[in-house]
DNA sequence: CTCACACTTACGTTGCGTTAACGTAT
DNA sequence: AATACGTTAACGCAACGTAAGTGTGA
């Protein structure tokens, strides 16, 4: 009935949006590993596998580390296990919770940043729009 | 009459907000050169060498490269230069606008990425908080 | 047989951080 | 003489990009 077709990397990377080498450097990493290989080497992913890059295509916009990611979704992974003891549960939590934070300050500094970004494009567009006041930045 | 100090790295690097090794660094990419060195070899620097540090600094949060940053600096050096001639700061202006759409361009990519980093937090921060709508990535 | 696709090394890039071993200035 | 500060290599790191040379599979 799991009429599951496999993807290659090429398929999986065109529909994630990643390069091959970026699925290749996460699976080095160990973010991910392919469900196997065809007899000539060619790795194979499933759709689950598929959507956990997905999942880490969305993290990168908060600029973890792939140790951080990892951690993450070790956590994550915790969280979504049925057979999970309390006490993994628990510390899957406390992670999940630590990781929220610091997602949270990413999105502050990340504010900022666009803040003053958007302040010296500001300046930078005026500096040859010709007007009296001396340009400067 | 031109009571004007001159700074050693230290001060320069503790005064701008950048380590001793970024201003030496972006010195190596020419982007400022000190003014001078002390008899024993230690670098000098003008106030307006600090100036232009800020400057250098204040481009950081738009992702330039050193690269980018050296083409600006050089840019704005002409557009500040009396002496400059009529095609050095049509160039120049050129450039400039060039750098203008640029700087747009990484604030909308910026906004886009503060975007998607918000949501991913706003889900990562209810992964943990406990209601009946099973939490997902 | 042909191609598009994939594989494994392995070195290149960027913007610094980080020793290491040593000289300078007060 | 001590101490803070500075100097030049030079290697390390993250997260891939980019060949290079070779094999796979429809």
């Amino acid at each position: 009935m799991n009429e599951t077709r496999r993807l290659r990397i090429g398929e999986v990377a065109e529909r994630v949006g990643l390069s091959l080498r970026s699925v290749r450097f996460y699976e080095e990493a160990g973010l991910l590993t392919p469900d196997g290989r065809t007899e000539g080497g060619f790795r194979l992913y499933t759709e689950s596998q598929v959507e956990r890059l997905l999942l880490i295509k969305r993290m990168k916009p908060l600029g973890f580390s792939v140790a951080q990611m990892s951690e993450l979704l070790t956590a994550y992974d915790t969280l979504r296990n049925p057979r999970a003891s309390r006490e993994e549960i628990d510390a899957a939590r406390v992670s999940a919770d630590e990781f929220a934070a610091i997602a949270a300050e990413a999105c502050g500094e990340l504010r900022t940043r666009l803040a003053l970004a958007e302040e010296f494009s500001g300046r930078l567009s005026e500096l040859t729009s010709e007007d009296r006041t001396s340009p400067q930045l």
